[in-house]
DNA sequence: TCTGGGGTCCTAGGACCC
DNA sequence: TCTGGGGTCCTAGGACCC
């Protein structure tokens, strides 16, 4: 048995864990750059405000009704995740961390009562962090997405759905009400698909032929059908595995036109890109940029491109790294556009220890080369992010840096913004 | 003026091998 | 007039997720 574990409304309410006067009021999160709404509390759904619509076409509308906006702050959601996971964890071995506001919970074993134990999940982690969550409880991941939908959906669950405990027939119907789209799984395009070939409900979906399926739609409909059925195809995977690709890419608070800059907002993305891969302790065989301007602007000239190089030996440094980025740049850059964003990959990942040495090359001495990555590594950790980094990369902060024009104190993460009533 | 960021998996098709 | 069969690997693109 798996429970879906989730935070409602996630990012919007981290702010009002210490904002309590936001509760009961419409507040919306944006994305980077104040761009989109990625969080909507209840109220913020209530008056009709789409997730992922773009803020500046609502921002009016959005006075006149009294909605808050927040940018978005990720280093308070993933302390907050972090806090959340903890408490999850103590109640059952085996934890899947799926996103930042999700995990899986293995109940194989776990002797209580499972809906009980999904009331006191919500309880304890309400009192220990001041997060409200919905649980989902059922024998397949597919099933405790579906059973966690219920709870959300209908107050009548308190929060708490154990899909096995509903009679059947109760089950049937909810399949049978339920569009085939919000399944986990099935997006936009799939949900077009199938509403054509006369699949409009789960309940329609959960019983179609399982071949024709994997005819017509691809392995990944069939499984997740199977799943529909309770026959589980998708594991826990308790250990999170190496990431196969490091992006790091953002959009400009305002659009560039130099390659100077465009070279400083790539060194600052490398860096970080860099640092990751350090820390899962792999090498990249390959690194990539893009840089392209402002899509949403049809009328002005446009201009995209990327660029992959694969590298003779793979590497995790960040000065190597930066040369090759700054290379690609020069040979990608035309002046007379205006940037939008830009953006640097890491590919073909692998784990450090397989290294494959190079006969001719000779590098720079690669223990010291490590040493000092490590080092920036180190003091970047201890001094905040971006203390230190390489010249190209600029030292302060650029014209181009994000628009936050509606970030709250980090709370939890830096010492002048903790709340005075808990730090006594 | 202002439209996010970071991932995964699967499939089809081409290059290449014997 | 006639042009095999079977396999692997890689890449690009499309779909999905939060």
């Amino acid at each position: 048995m798996i429970a879906l574990v989730d935070v409602n409304n996630f990012y919007v309410s981290c702010q009002r864990v210490f904002e309590p006067h936001l509760v009961g009021k419409p507040v919306v999160v944006l994305s980077n750059n104040d761009g989109c709404i990625i969080s909507r509390s209840a109220e913020a759904k209530a008056l009709g405000i789409p997730m992922a619509a773009p803020w500046h076409q609502l921002s009016q509308f959005a006075r006149a009704h009294g909605v808050i906006a927040y940018s978005s702050n990720y280093a308070l959601y993933a302390d907050m995740s972090q806090r959340v996971m903890q408490v999850l964890a103590r109640f059952s071995p085996q934890q899947e961390v799926y996103s930042i506001d999700e995990c899986f919970l293995g109940l194989h074993g776990v002797l209580s009562d499972h809906t009980e134990l999904g009331l006191l999940l919500k309880q304890t982690v309400w009192r220990w962090t001041g997060l409200p969550i919905c649980v989902g409880i059922a024998p397949t991941k597919t099933l405790a997405k579906l059973a966690n939908h219920i709870a959300k959906q209908r107050p009548e669950f308190a929060g708490v759905c154990e899909w096995e405990k509903l009679p059947v027939q109760q089950r049937q119907q909810f399949m049978a009400t339920m569009d085939v789209g919000e399944v986990w799984g099935i997006g936009r395009k799939l949900s077009v698909r199938l509403k054509q070939d006369g699949i409009h409900t789960v309940a329609d979906l959960a019983a179609s032929p399982a071949e024709q399926l994997r005819q017509r739609y691809g392995v990944v409909l069939q499984r997740i059908v199977a799943e529909l059925n309770g026959c589980a195809c998708l594991e826990l995977e308790e250990v999170t595995p190496d990431k196969q690709q490091i992006l790091c890419s953002r959009s400009f608070g305002q659009p560039i036109f130099s390659e100077q800059q465009l070279a400083e907002a790539i060194s600052t993305y490398l860096a970080r890109a860099a640092e990751k891969l350090r820390q899962q302790n792999s090498l990249a065989g390959a690194v990539g940029i893009f840089i392209r301007t402002n899509p949403f602007r049809p009328n002005e000239p446009q201009y995209r491109q990327q660029m992959v190089l694969p590298l003779t030996q793979p590497s995790n440094d960040t000065l190597k790294l930066t040369r090759i980025a700054l290379r690609m740049l020069a040979r990608l850059y035309r002046s007379g556009f205006a940037y939008a964003k830009a953006g640097v990959m890491l590919t073909q990942l692998q784990p450090k220890t397989a290294i494959q040495g190079h006969l001719f090359l000779q590098t720079a001495d690669p223990i010291k080369r490590a040493e000092l990555n490590a080092t920036l590594d180190a003091i970047n950790r201890r001094w905040g992010r971006g203390a230190i980094g390489l010249a190209c990369a600029g030292n302060k902060k650029p014209a181009w840096a994000m628009n936050q024009q509606h970030l709250s104190p980090y709370w939890t993460t830096r010492w002048p913004d903790i709340p005075v009533a808990l730090a006594k």
